[in-house]
DNA sequence: GCAAGCAGTGGGAGCGCTCCCATCGATGCG
DNA sequence: CGCATCGATGGGAGCGCTCCCACTGCTTGC
């Protein structure tokens, strides 16, 4: 059929022009009929469309982005800090979501790795050059000043949980307090005396909001700080190796800790080796909760009981938002509207919390 | 002069022009120095230097794209039959070599999700149309069209993971069929009598050449087919729970199994249920190994004896071998080189088979 | 009956860059 | 001492597309 695309072999497909030729109109109606723009008869329209069927023709991204400034792509943004993320459940779960929520449109997806100040720095000028039309930010500790880098150049961005309580940029969340306070919560009305917590690293927000919702439960059984000064509270940072020291270390601080709610599965399945390694039985001795509901927590044995997050669906999310940003930008190039008098009010970025849920197990 | 685009924001950054200007050269000469020509003299290359770090300067791809006619960007393609890879720790070690290895280029990653055969159509378009340099591609099946498009568009693509024997696409791979010699031979070596396997989705190449190195390592025992007719083979699926079914089905054929070999770790994990279920233990009753050496085979309960394959390597190989191919391609637009009389043989392409290794654990 | 209005259209003017040809001294050589 | 050579440079000509203005017929309004 597309007999044409003759014989030259690497030259890329047909042109609008040849296109426009071939359906014998002009530049500029072709155009308007590949984007879809009304003001078009439908002969006309009709005629172009078989000339595109007819030579195969595919429109050639790199002319639309230089004309429309626009490049039709986001990118992902993962920083790499210790190597860790690309192996987490977690990052899996949003690649799906988001990857899925973008398959309906003809944008793509780029995956961008920061590994340091530089690379931070370097991507930031990236965007500004506007080689991406939006950002997807994944896993920000809470100094991390990308994001503010590039709100300031006006790019479009939304992030995968917040920095802080007061977050100012469009986020979407899971529920990590009410979460990690009803694994405790679950642990306490098990009959637990002494729950203790292993926590992310406490400069994520994340990691905060679950230790936050652990001393929440505490508190709101009357429990509050029984032993003082945080004695069941060992920071992790989400890794498995964390976790196993963390509970070392609650096992050497209390020897009696008979529960441990670990702010990540990963961290659960380390905290299970180093209770194995020092005899202790789950859940007999010392009961375990997780959170994320990953793979993992499903094959240790005994199974996880862990905090579901709908990760998949933030990573929808995450995408349905940007979406609509982008198209807040293209309506309204620089925010402009707070020239109007209305100051660009925090209330203006679109956020969105998802709700957590526990999953019982075997393990608790 | 272009006091055009005035004030307005969402201006992109200051063009080569400008760039020139401030340095006082020509157009040309400043983008010789941006892409590291040799013929410009010291001080010029200075002076540009200097306007591009004062102005903050980021070439606009797009119109790179448009003049070069090379995007700078390759694609990771992805089938997501089944919605499966995404979760596996093949994927994620495969995208961290991957973007490891790009991180010092300025290439960028694209991901491509092929959902259907239209995508896969789609996607070939794109790739003629000139979107991306090159294509890597992840877990193709052995009846997958899209290799072939692509090397019929002239598009650098690298596999991982052969489609057959004869592939004839560059590659990277690793040795599944030695891997998976040395891991039954382990379970003979042990003593097992009826050493049975879970294989892969058997339309795959790897998954046959697993199944190749099971028969081959009963061959080399001089244990050919006992019992005849594969009794002792289950296909499965590289999932949790086609490795479960799949044991469950060796059990009710031959309940005297002792050992099993599983084409992946997460088979294994799903295996490890099963045994769970009918009251086996192991290794005592029946022993275990993987393949991959995921995260997974270290949580199980024991702990997994596996095949271990250097994923990230993989990745990484993959990404230089493309790299590679993208300058020949450049060199040689068209591999008219054939048209020398020089027939484009197979062995102008390159391959690498990485070696495998087996992690002994405590389940078997 | 004539000026507007409007749907539908054609095509010029770039977008920012790379390619490449023309230019211009400064050399080298016969 | 004049001419071919060569390193270094300037700038025109696009790359394929979108934007937008101008133009064509027609249907309206007064």
């Amino acid at each position: 059929m597309p007999a044409a695309r003759a014989e030259g072999a690497g030259k890329s497909g047909p042109t609008l022009e040849q296109v426009a030729a071939r359906a014998g109109v002009g530049r500029g109606t072709a155009s308007r009929v590949i984007n879809g723009s009304p003001r078009v008869s439908e002969r006309t329209r009709a005629a172009v469309q078989a000339a595109v069927a007819e030579l195969g023709y595919v429109p050639n991204r790199a002319a639309r982005a230089l004309a429309a400034g626009s490049m039709d792509a986001i990118a992902l943004v993962v920083p790499e800090q210790e190597n860790r993320l690309f192996a987490e459940p977690y990052f899996s779960e949003i690649l799906r979501g988001v990857s899925t929520e973008l398959g309906d449109t003809d944008m793509q997806l780029l995956l961008t790795l920061i590994r340091d100040q530089r690379g931070r720095e370097r991507f930031a000028q990236y965007a500004a050059a506007h080689r991406v039309d939006g950002v997807l930010l994944v896993s920000i500790h809470g100094d991390d000043p990308l994001p503010d880098l590039l709100r300031d150049a006006g790019m479009p961005a939304v992030l995968s949980g917040r920095r802080s309580h007061a977050e100012q940029l469009p986020y979407v969340d899971s529920d990590n307090l009410l979460g990690a306070q009803i694994a405790v919560e679950h642990l306490l009305g098990r009959g637990r005396r002494k729950v203790a917590t292993i926590t992310g690293p406490l400069d994520m927000y994340v990691a905060r909001c679950r230790l936050e919702g652990y001393h929440e439960a505490l508190r709101a059984a009357g429990r509050t700080r029984t032993p003082p000064d945080g004695r069941l509270v060992a920071e992790g940072d989400f890794t498995e190796e964390g976790g196993r020291r963390g509970m070392l270390e609650l096992l050497r601080r209390d020897p009696e800790v008979d529960a441990v709610f670990c702010a990540s599965d990963v961290m659960a399945a380390g905290a299970r080796l180093a209770l194995r390694e020092t005899g202790r039985r789950v859940p007999d001795d010392v009961a375990l909760v997780g959170f994320d509901d990953s793979a993992v927590a499903r094959h240790m044995d005994p199974p996880l009981t862990t905090v579901r997050q709908p990760i998949e669906e933030m990573g929808r999310a995450m995408v349905r938002m940007l979406l609509d940003l982008m198209a807040r930008a293209q309506d309204d190039p620089q925010g402009q509207h707070r020239a109007e008098g209305r100051e660009m009010t925090d209330d203006d970025q679109p956020r969105l919390v998802l709700p957590t849920e526990l999953i019982r197990r075997r393990s608790s």
